[in-house]
DNA sequence: CATGGGTGTCATGGT
DNA sequence: TGACCATGACACCCA
């Protein structure tokens, strides 16, 4: 850090404008320094001048002139307070809320207002996916807005801040591209659509904050559901998400930049196929690292022609192309390049790490300002640092100081792997032959899921010096299938060039895929354990109910039983009165039929036995004998155990009978 | 030296 | 048919 004091840093955050807007939001919604007050249908809005005059050319046009603290507007009568409030919650959140019923009024309020970033840009997308039949012709619209509004506005500054400017040398990225064949050009556009839209359009999937690999691989999600994990969220799943993504997402709550416009519009002029509506819906669920605005210069354009691409790839770790790649110098102060809607870095860029995790698409603006910043980290200290003839030393000191990183644990400090071999990358740079020293390196820190890459990829490199491929290993690993087979016919490659070049993409693929499968399988090992001790805790919980439950039917049948004794002592009943109540009573869930039965039964064996139960019960005369009592008491221990032995309860007379039988020779133990 | 975890690579099957 | 992806199996490295 002393060596970078008489450096000159940049901080940028990516979350400011939103906490702004925010907080311009809550201003507004309690009425705070607002100082404008708009009346449509009979009803009136309070809100900023400056936010209104920054989003509606009406608005710049008609208050910019007026310094009077208590303006009041009147709308024009073709806005409705319904087709302009959503209008009004856009300018302050950049999400349009709408309907397919009020999205007509709020296209037409923001084509009187001038809404700027949404009329051409959002409705022309949405409106034929609404209406489609009635719509035919939006197609040659989107057409003219690409050609008209955005390269014309791209000329401005938009897509040089974005692309070129960001490198500190525009003439050289934006006129490549613009000398592009028209076909180029629009698959520039389509590239674009997939490297700057998904982050700027909403998804209820951007909320999540795990990545669904389940919509990755459809044997896992067949695993999933067998695990009793049914992925009922239609975002995971990629056959809904491709057939609804197009309709349900919204397309773009805010362009701020005007390429996205284009290439949005661009995209549905040229027929968004299924795949691409998911991509650029989704893009959790389909974006690929490969897909960023580096990888579409370095696709459409040579390597040589786009610094990006040459910042991009290592750095200049491999032999430079004519013109030489840039210097480290070149690319610290870690601009950033828009990619997924955040800001990454021309640093996180350089390490071929492009959002290398489809995590960090999902990843909090705050925490991806923090990944960005501290991924920009090496670069800011290669320039006070590296010297290649200091770089023993100086590289050991940015390994010790992304050591302190690492140890923050902070999950999104896993980028800073990739920003620790970048730093070694950047050592192979200076040091292509010398394998031992990285492995000496390696063998001295914490070996992440880069080293070994790391590795890999050092010595993929130093082969393919060997066999002087005109470009990059890196461009080969990023670039889309297209871009790679576009290459490959542009370069003309001898075999062993040939098969060395698929042979690095296939390994490279793989191991992505190792590492997601391994990922998954982890995450899917962690999901079981939770339903595990879910369930486990389920079942005790289950268990201890049953017990109680259990519990209060015995106590319930013993207070029957009960009850029947006083019943029968009480009512004095005669033996063809017992029969005729077990009868009426040898209801299955009766806890004393039981009992009944087998008085009555005992009817039908002796008669004379039956008469000394009776007497038992009670004497002919009514009089309740003391020794009775006794009886009694000795008749509920029986029935008692009737129904003990009796469980579950019974269902049928026939076992209430067999029991009586079986139980028939206790009233004479009982007698004698 | 054995062991377990992490990783890359290959082979294979499915899409 | 080729490319891609997921995954099992294996080998290697390292703590």
């Amino acid at each position: 850090m002393s060596s970078c004091k008489t450096s000159e840093f940049t901080f940028q955050s990516s979350v400011h404008s939103t906490h702004v807007l925010r907080c311009l939001d809550e201003q507004r919604q309690k009425d705070l320094l607002c100082d404008v007050t708009l009346v449509a249908e009979n009803r009136s809005f309070r809100a900023h001048r400056s936010v209104l005059a920054s989003c509606s050319e009406y608005f710049s046009t008609r208050m910019t002139n007026h310094t009077s603290p208590g303006l009041i507007i009147n709308l024009p009568d073709e806005v409705t307070a319904e087709g302009f409030e959503p209008l009004l919650q856009f300018a302050y959140t950049s999400k349009l809320l709408f309907t397919k019923e009020n999205v007509l009024e709020i296209h037409n309020c923001a084509t009187v207002l001038g809404f700027k970033n949404l009329d051409k840009a959002c409705f022309d997308f949405i409106l034929p996916k609404f209406f489609d039949s009635s719509k035919g012709s939006s197609k040659v619209q989107s057409n003219q807005c690409c050609k008209t509004k955005c390269w014309g506005a791209k000329d401005k500054s938009s897509f040089k801040n974005d692309c070129a400017n960001d490198t500190g040398d525009a003439s050289s990225a934006t006129q490549p591209l613009k000398k592009q064949e028209p076909n180029i050009s629009s698959n520039l556009s389509e590239k674009a659509v997939r490297t700057c839209s998904p982050c700027q359009v909403e998804t209820e999937a951007d909320t999540e904050t795990e990545t669904d690999y389940s919509a990755l691989c459809p044997k896992y999600r067949k695993f999933q559901l067998a695990c009793g994990k049914g992925l009922s969220n239609p975002d995971t799943e990629p056959e809904n998400t491709e057939n609804t993504c197009s309709l349900n997402c919204l397309p773009c709550s805010s362009f701020e930049k005007c390429e996205s416009a284009y290439t949005l519009s661009s995209k549905i002029s040229t027929g968004i196929t299924e795949e691409d509506a998911a991509f650029f819906c989704c893009p959790l669920t389909k974006h690929s690292p490969i897909e960023t605005p580096l990888n579409l210069c370095s696709g459409k354009t040579s390597p040589q022609m786009c610094p990006v691409t040459a910042s991009c790839s290592l750095g200049g770790s491999l032999p430079p192309p004519p013109p030489p790649p840039l210097s480290a110098g070149e690319v610290v102060e870690g601009f950033p390049v828009r990619v997924t809607g955040e800001e990454c870095t021309v640093s996180d860029c350089k390490t071929g790490s492009i959002c290398p995790n489809p995590r960090k698409v999902q990843r909090s603006s705050v925490e991806m300002e923090v990944a960005n910043q501290l991924s920009a980290w090496p670069d800011i200290c290669n320039s006070g640092v590296s010297e290649p003839s200091s770089h023993g030393q100086g590289m050991a000191v940015k390994s010790s100081e992304l050591q302190w990183l690492k140890q923050l644990e902070c999950p999104f400090l896993r980028d800073l792997g990739a920003v620790d071999a970048q730093v070694r990358r950047s050592e192979v740079t200076s040091h292509a032959a010398e394998c031992s020293y990285i492995s000496s390196i390696h063998s001295g820190e914490d070996s992440d899921s880069f080293d070994t890459e790391g590795d890999s990829e050092s010595c993929t490199s130093e082969q393919a010096s060997l066999i002087q491929l005109p470009f990059s290993v890196e461009g080969i690993v990023s670039l889309s299938r297209n871009d790679f087979q576009q290459m490959l016919k542009t370069q003309r490659l001898t075999r062993e060039q040939l098969e060395f070049v698929h042979d690095v993409r296939r390994r490279s693929k793989n191991r992505v895929a190792a590492r997601r499968c391994r990922k998954r399988k982890l995450d899917c090992i962690h999901n079981l354990e939770c339903e595990i001790e879910r369930l486990r805790s389920e079942k005790e919980k289950l268990t201890a109910e049953k017990r109680q439950l259990d519990q209060l039917r015995l106590k319930t049948k013993e207070n029957y039983s009960v009850l029947y004794d006083r019943l029968c002592a009480e009512a004095k009943l005669q033996p063809e009165q017992l029969q005729v109540f077990a009868k009426y009573t040898s209801l299955a869930e009766c806890p004393f039929s039981t009992h009944l039965s087998t008085k009555a039964q005992l009817y039908h064996h002796s008669r004379a036995e039956l008469q000394l139960l009776a007497s038992c019960l009670g004497n002919d005369t009514g009089i309740y004998e003391p020794g009775t009592s006794t009886r009694s008491v000795n008749t509920h221990s029986l029935a008692a155990s009737n129904l003990r032995s009796t469980e579950p309860p019974h269902t049928g007379n026939s076992e209430t009978m067999s029991i009586s039988t079986d139980q028939s020779s206790k009233p004479e133990t009982d007698k004698s």
